[in-house]
Parts: structure tokens; C-alpha cells; sequence
DNA sequence: AACCAGGCTGCGC
DNA sequence: GCGCAGCATGGT
């Protein structure tokens, strides 16, 4: 009898399941999933039921185990498409490193950063919370801030004494006040920017289905910026993450600017125009490239310079 | 103890 | 439309 709650996951080309992993595993403590001796473990939601399956590198291919809840055909094609999404599997990433190597400052990442794929937040109610946590604080006290969130009010399971959260859901976060929030350290616009977000959620005034169908990015922006709370930024933070529109670039994002400032593409903050120029040179890719300097952050190459 | 952190709103021009 | 103050809150 073969066991259906084992099954491979074919690996594109420019693929490096060590490179994702390595950015999924840097120094912060992200309550969504776990990573031991290279094996990523993860918990979500198919149709209101809660699946665990762990992700790691066969030979030459990905291989996932459904370690927790039903086995089946359906379970085991959303798992692989959460997948393919989550580490943006369909893409080919030859045309982006053709332009990373007409940069002579750039061109170093096709080598160093491999097959790194632009990791995505599948879930909008997600995404947008923890851009909004994310705001104007660093990054690790806003990992904190969403693990106390998570633990408040998100489902978990448990497999092997290992606690794996989901991320709450609108309705649950709708739930919760302001002060509630503020007891986890929430400042009170951020509590109030959360709170927003769930009730545009479960007023349906947005969902991911309603921006999905937008058709240009300019309306897609704009939707999400109706809501208070959500600027430039967060927009296109999310925008890139979730929706993956390519050409999305979070502005004034402090990473983003650190890197071009490291990388002698800008000499200081501010210089608008040299960024857009020099995003200019990579149509269709920006959202990559700026994840590739995010990238660059916490690599040697960066200190060095 | 200042200065910073994966910004945003609201105001004045 | 653009620039800038004021804003919260914890880390280093």
C-alpha cells in the first residue's frame, strides 16, 4: 500500500531550497512555521481544517509529508499549491539575472543568492497585519508583536509536543479593543490601523478575490491605501508579497534604501530620482530586486562595503 | 540617553 | 501634488 501522505514537489530551475530556507530561518523568531536540520514545518488552513505537513529537499526534488490532518487528492494538490505560491515555484527567473548581470554592482547576487525566490504571504488578512506591525519598528520587536498576537487569538495544533500556530483570522481580531491590543504593545494608531483592516475584511470591502480582480496596480494601490493605516508602503509591501504584482517597490522602505546606499546606487536617502532610474532598468522585476537587496542585508557582502 | 526602527496621518502650502 | 511635523513604542 503506498503512503499517500508522502508526495514530491518538482523544483524548477534557478531553485535553491537553501536559499529560501536561509531567509526564512535569519535571526528572527517567525511563530508561523519552524525549520529543523533543513526541514520546514508548516500549518494551514484547507477548507476550514487544519493540515501540518513538513517541506524538505529529496534529490531532485521537494518532498512534503502530511504529518497532521486528512489525507487525500485535495489536501495533498492545495498543499502543493500553497507551495508553489508561497516560494513562487512557476517563475523563471532567467530574464531577472540577465539584468542583475548588466549591473556590475548587482550581478555578484545570480552567484551568491542562487535561486533565491521571492517568498510570499499567501493570506491578505495576514499580510496586511504584519506590514502594519511592521511599521517604523524594528524588525525584531515587531516578530514579538506578532507572536503575542498570534498566541492571543490565532488557532494552534500540536504534533510531537512542537506548538504550530495559524495566523487569526478577521473575525477574531474584530473581536479585540484597542487597550487589548495596547496591553500587547501595540501603539494605539497600530491598534487602531488592526482593527481597521479586520473590519474592512468582514465587511467584505476587501478581500484578496476583490483585488485579484482589479485589473491594474494603480487600482489595486488604491484599495488598499482607502484603508487608514495603510500608506505607500504597506500597499505595495503587501501588494508585492501577496498578490505578486512584479513591478511593486515598497518606497522609503529603510532596508531598501540601506542596501541601494551600500551598493553606491544612491549616496543617501532621499534621492528619488536616481532610484527610480535605477529601477527603471529592471521593468517587470522590481518587486525581485528589491527582495534580492533585502537579501543583501544580512550578507558579508553587505558589510563589507 | 539619544537615536533608530521593513511609516502613517494630517496639515499647510 | 509635495514637504514636514508629530506621533507611538521598544531596542541598542
Amino acid at each position: 500500500m503506498m503512503d499517500h501522505s508522502c508526495f514530491l514537489v518538482e523544483k524548477p530551475l534557478l531553485f535553491s531550497f537553501r536559499e529560501c530556507l536561509w531567509f526564512l530561518d535569519r535571526d528572527y523568531d517567525d511563530c508561523l512555521f519552524r525549520i529543523e536540520n533543513n526541514v520546514l514545518f508548516k500549518a494551514i488552513l484547507v477548507d476550514s481544517s487544519v493540515v501540518l505537513f513538513s517541506l524538505s529537499e529529496a534529490e531532485d526534488h521537494l518532498e512534503v509529508k502530511i504529518l497532521k490532518g486528512e489525507v487525500s487528492e485535495k489536501i495533498r494538490l492545495s498543499i502543493t499549491k500553497y507551495i508553489t505560491e508561497w516560494f513562487d515555484l512557476k517563475k523563471n527567473l532567467q530574464p531577472f539575472y540577465y539584468f542583475l548581470q548588466q549591473d556590475p554592482r548587482l550581478s555578484y547576487m545570480t552567484k551568491e543568492y542562487h535561486g533565491l525566490r521571492l517568498i510570499g504571504i499567501e493570506d491578505l488578512f495576514e499580510a496586511l497585519c504584519w506590514s502594519i506591525i511592521g511599521q517604523q519598528i524594528n524588525l525584531n520587536f515587531a516578530y514579538r508583536l506578532k507572536r503575542r498576537l498570534v498566541t492571543l487569538c490565532g488557532t494552534e495544533i500540536t504534533f510531537e509536543n512542537q506548538q504550530y500556530h495559524l495566523f487569526p483570522k478577521p473575525e477574531r481580531v474584530i473581536t479585540l479593543t484597542i487597550s487589548e491590543l495596547q496591553a500587547l504593545q501595540f501603539s494605539k494608531s497600530k491598534a487602531r490601523y488592526i482593527l481597521e483592516v479586520s473590519n474592512a475584511f468582514v465587511e467584505n470591502k476587501l478581500s484578496k478575490e476583490l483585488l485579484v480582480n482589479l485589473s491594474t496596480f494603480e487600482d489595486r494601490q488604491k484599495l488598499l491605501r482607502s484603508i487608514k493605516g495603510v500608506g505607500v508602503w504597506t500597499a505595495n509591501y503587501v501588494l508585492m508579497k501577496t498578490l505578486r504584482d512584479s513591478n511593486s517597490i515598497p518606497f522609503g522602505d529603510v532596508g531598501l534604501l540601506k542596501a541601494l546606499v551600500s551598493h553606491k546606487i544612491i549616496e543617501q536617502r532621499g534621492e528619488n530620482e536616481k532610484i527610480l532610474a535605477f529601477f527603471s532598468n529592471f521593468k517587470g522585476w522590481e518587486s525581485y530586486l528589491v527582495f534580492y537587496l533585502w537579501r543583501s542585508l544580512s550578507s558579508p557582502v553587505f558589510h563589507n562595503k
